[in-house]
DNA sequence: CGCATTATGAGTTGCAGG
DNA sequence: CCTGCAACTCATAATGCG
């Protein structure tokens, strides 16, 4: 069963890479086994179960004749029934409402003492509560899914019966809260039901996220299913851990120099690791995404990235903007090479014209990330006019006004007194694309100036590929996630590493055009097969592609950082917003290819 | 409707200086 | 240790124009 042999390898994977000679992570490990041996020989119980249990209560909420049911719902979530009946009156059939009108009322029934008072036990239960916690777990994944499933309401209804003591515990205020995330009443009641009371929100978004991504899953259920098992369990240790040292350790930090393994100039003091098994290939993967995310944000991607360690790097040793990205991948770091020839490094290389209109007090030797919108024309001229009333440089509180300006618009001087933003041929340069790259066939320059903001640094990326070249001297075959204007492929040809076929899945339609534009001029010899939205790539389809290509042989690409970015005021809500949590769906998709690939040895 | 233009801070980190 | 300050950030939404 090569399913199974691929689920178990997923364990073992810490920090300090030794596959499964850490004792710590013994006793979870031979969880893991158990889960996945009983997961992997019934499969169809395994879907039918989890699904089962999500659709009855989904029936439960939707289905109006069904109000006494609604009612047994919420009394045996503690809750009392003349309370549950009138908030029911009040609110209809929305169960997100009625949980929220019931707290309500429970909180202000409640008396703050009370509330704490569920709350901290002594620090010598730590431990049997994490055993009783994990061991919760692996009776779920065995018991629960082995079992008929039409038991399973009346063990959901026990259990948290059992677990409620009839205040507004710690689980109503979770449910609260995830509520107020924004997902379903039904959802958060099991994830908190699976997870514990005690788990973050943090954890129980991502079981949540997870299982609706397992949802739309049918046939590669059971794996999914056993591997947020298993992260889940390991985050819980790794909680418990960090609450008991009251450290922060755990969490990743970023370097300083922001080099990672290296740049064509400057190497780390150490510049070894070494993987874990289950995270090794085929395929080979890469990664990337914005390294000023929120916190906790990387601890999660490196977490479903079979916790391998981010490789921060500034691209600024590779061109002469900066560009702070975290890289998760499985590549080798040894015997990389740069791309040539060398691009310029300093803003005086980059832009010779400009030198002559640059006054002696802006030191700027890098321009700041590229972003997708470019400052004003009132900007300009607003520096312009605070700078030409003076004969000489002018004073400080000037200065310092314009250079924060220039600063955080990347603005460049063009002549006298004159600042303006960077052209779009300019950023293409910048970021090692070939002129014109993003120029015409129906772009408008708005656009242009949004995909070059939200691509790859080439020369960065090609660093990191060059490894490739050797390991495959005769071409590879590339899936492309979330391509953008082609950053992974412009960087494996510009490297000469000879692309075979390349899968690119994209939602844009001007960026698939600028990739099919670029991969005609480059007289490419397999073919380019372009996809709309990552979503549609379920198991069925990625083992039609893997069948007609041959296999493949990277995984490569950046997932949105929309809601991830420091630019963005209005929605930054972490790897559970909108266009960021399809970095479920990098994960998602890897980990199909992986499965496929493995079986097909 | 497409396109261009403009205004709109917070969150996080590092660091100097108590 | 703490505290204040400086620096930086793959963006969104509203508006106007043709």
């Amino acid at each position: 069963m090569p399913v199974r042999n691929q689920t178990s390898e997923h364990m073992g994977g810490n920090a300090s890479g030794e596959e499964s000679a850490d004792v710590d992570w013994t006793t979870d490990d031979e969880l893991d086994i158990l889960t996945d041996t009983a997961i992997s020989t019934s499969p169809t119980l395994t879907s039918h179960g989890t699904v089962a249990i999500l659709g009855s209560m989904e029936a439960s909420s939707s289905g109006g004749a069904s109000c006494s049911k609604l009612v047994k719902h919420f009394v045996g979530m503690g809750f009392p029934e003349t309370l549950v009946s009138k908030a029911i009156e009040e609110n209809g059939g929305d169960t997100d409402s009625i949980l929220n009108t019931l707290l309500t009322y429970s909180a202000l029934e409640e008396s703050p003492e009370q509330q704490l008072g569920t709350r901290s036990d002594p620090a010598s239960s730590e431990y049997d509560t994490l055993l009783d916690d994990v061991s919760d777990m692996d009776s779920w994944s065995e018991d629960e899914i082995a079992d008929d499933t039409d038991s399973m309401p009346e063990k959901h209804k026990l259990l948290l019966s059992l677990e409620i003591t009839g205040s507004l515990t710690q689980e109503q205020r979770k449910l609260l809260s995830l509520a107020n995330m924004g997902f379903t009443v039904e959802d958060a009641s099991i994830a908190v039901e699976r997870c514990g009371t005690d788990a973050s929100d943090e954890v129980l978004a991502d079981f949540i996220c997870a299982a609706q991504m397992a949802r739309e899953e049918d046939c590669y259920l059971p794996i999914i299913i056993s591997k947020v098992t298993r992260i889940l369990k390991k985050r819980k240790l790794h909680e418990m851990v960090r609450r008991k040292n009251d450290t922060d350790d755990e969490s990743i930090r970023l370097p300083n120099p922001m080099i990672g393994y290296g740049t064509p100039s400057q190497q780390p003091e150490r510049i070894h690791r070494s993987l874990s098994e289950s995270s090794m290939g085929p395929p080979f993967f890469y990664y990337e995404n914005v390294a000023l995310a929120p916190k906790g944000v990387w601890d999660a991607i490196s977490r479903f990235l079979y916790d391998i360690e981010p490789e921060f790097v500034d691209s600024k040793y590779f061109s002469a903007t900066a560009r702070k990205r975290g890289y998760v991948h499985n590549l080798p770091i040894e015997d990389r090479f740069p791309l040539v020839p060398l691009p310029p490094l300093t803003i005086h290389q980059a832009f010779p014209l400009s030198r002559k209109w640059w006054p002696s007090w802006d030191t700027r030797d890098k321009l700041n990330c590229i972003q997708t919108v470019i400052g004003s024309a009132r900007l300009t001229e607003r520096i312009r006019t605070a700078v030409e009333r003076f004969d000489g440089d002018p004073p400080d509180s000037v200065q310092k006004f314009v250079m924060d300006q220039c600063r955080k618009w990347n603005l460049v001087w063009v002549g006298r007194n004159k600042v303006a933003p960077l052209e779009p041929d300019e950023v293409e340069m910048l970021l090692g694309f070939p002129k014109n790259h993003t120029r015409g066939g129906g772009i408008s320059r708005t656009d242009r100036y949004k995909s070059l903001g939200n691509s790859f640094q080439v020369d960065t990326v090609a660093y990191h590929l060059s490894v490739l070249k050797k390991i495959f001297p005769n071409g590879i075959n590339v899936l492309s996630l979330f391509s953008g204007i082609g950053g992974a492929e412009v960087a494996l040809h510009r490297q000469g590493i000879k692309l075979k076929n390349v899968v690119s899945v994209e939602k844009s339609k001007v960026n698939r055009d600028i990739v099919r534009s670029w991969w005609e001029q480059t007289n490419q010899t397999g073919s380019l097969i372009d996809f709309d939205d990552v979503r549609m790539l379920d198991g069925e389809r990625i083992e039609q592609i893997i069948n007609s290509v041959g296999g493949i042989d990277l995984v490569v690409g950046g997932s949105p950082c929309n809601n991830l970015a420091g630019s963005n005021r209005v929605s930054r809500d972490g790897l559970e917003g909108k266009e960021s949590a399809l970095f479920y769906d990098y994960c998602r998709i890897l980990d199909l290819v992986k499965c496929i690939m493995a079986r097909k040895l």
